[in-house]
DNA sequence: ATGGTTGCTTAGCAA
């Protein structure tokens, strides 16, 4: 199985990139963020007319006009598909959905960024990656083949950060981020790409102010979390970075790709 | 310290 995870920012800007990524890739299953529509305009306009059907993938979505918005896209028909986080919380940004795929629950993730430490972001932020650990208590075992991945807005290690010193007290590398992070990994999951890159110097993500690609100033966001069973049959993870490069004529998301091979 | 850019919506928010 080949999967990855985009942060589209837009799925209907990113509408002619997505569509090449997949025809050039092929993933079996690719969950994309920050979609910014609702599911009917999703269906409607984005993709009218079986685009995607055409394209060879299935799609079930949980969006939300402007913001948020998470999908997984699927060679294969997804099934059980839960939206939201089924925990009685009234949540009206659409951040989480999930399904099973070809035996394999996924569980695509668009963590709050949280704007400034000590906000009312930041508060939602670490309530939601608390109510993110119990809902993976509650509707998982770490013995299942289940992976969780998506937008985290918290780059795990220094190593991850081109930067570190300059994103220290970021909400994207505080400390109490990482530990609400570390805190799922405990759970049992395997952040894999980081096993294929110990050293770090990946990123996914780079601002699109100030020319932060072109300097590689970036930061590793976004993740591909995987239980026992699964990451033991990981055999590759990596950034595509080219869908990064390119001017604004080239309409690049401010992330990039990462993809990762299961032998399953 | 501030602002830099992109996207959605059309002045301002979110990232």
């Amino acid at each position: 199985m080949k999967i990855a995870t985009w942060n589209v920012n837009s799925v209907r800007a990113r509408h002619d990139r997505l569509l090449a990524w997949l025809a050039a890739h092929r993933p079996d299953v690719l969950c994309c963020q920050e979609l910014k529509v609702t599911d009917e305009a999703f269906v409607e306009e984005v993709f009218p007319a079986g685009e995607l059907a055409a394209a060879g993938y299935h799609a079930v979505t949980h969006g939300q006009k402007t913001y948020n918005g998470v999908a997984i896209l699927a060679r294969t028909e997804p099934t059980g598909v839960a939206r939201g986080m089924d925990d009685g919380v009234a949540d009206p940004q659409a951040r989480a959905i999930a399904a099973d795929v070809a035996g394999v629950r996924i569980v695509n993730a668009y963590v709050p960024n949280g704007q400034s430490v000590g906000s009312d972001k930041w508060d939602y932020k670490l309530a939601w990656l608390a109510r993110l650990g119990d809902w993976l208590a509650r509707s998982a075992d770490p013995s299942d083949k289940l992976i969780v991945c998506g937008d985290f807005n918290i780059a795990p290690r220094d190593c991850d950060v081109a930067h570190p010193d300059a994103w220290a007290e970021s909400v994207l590398c505080h400390p109490d981020a990482r530990a609400a992070l570390a805190k799922l990994l405990a759970w049992g999951l395997v952040d894999v790409l980081a096993e294929h890159h110990p050293a770090g110097g990946v990123y996914s993500w780079w601002d699109y102010r100030r020319m932060a690609f072109q300097r590689h100033d970036g930061l590793r966001l976004d993740l591909l979390l995987a239980t026992a069973p699964l990451a033991g049959k990981c055999t590759a993870a990596d950034v595509d970075r080219d869908q990064r490069k390119g001017t604004k004529d080239d309409k690049p998301s401010d992330h990039a790709p990462v993809i990762a091979t299961l032998d399953v």
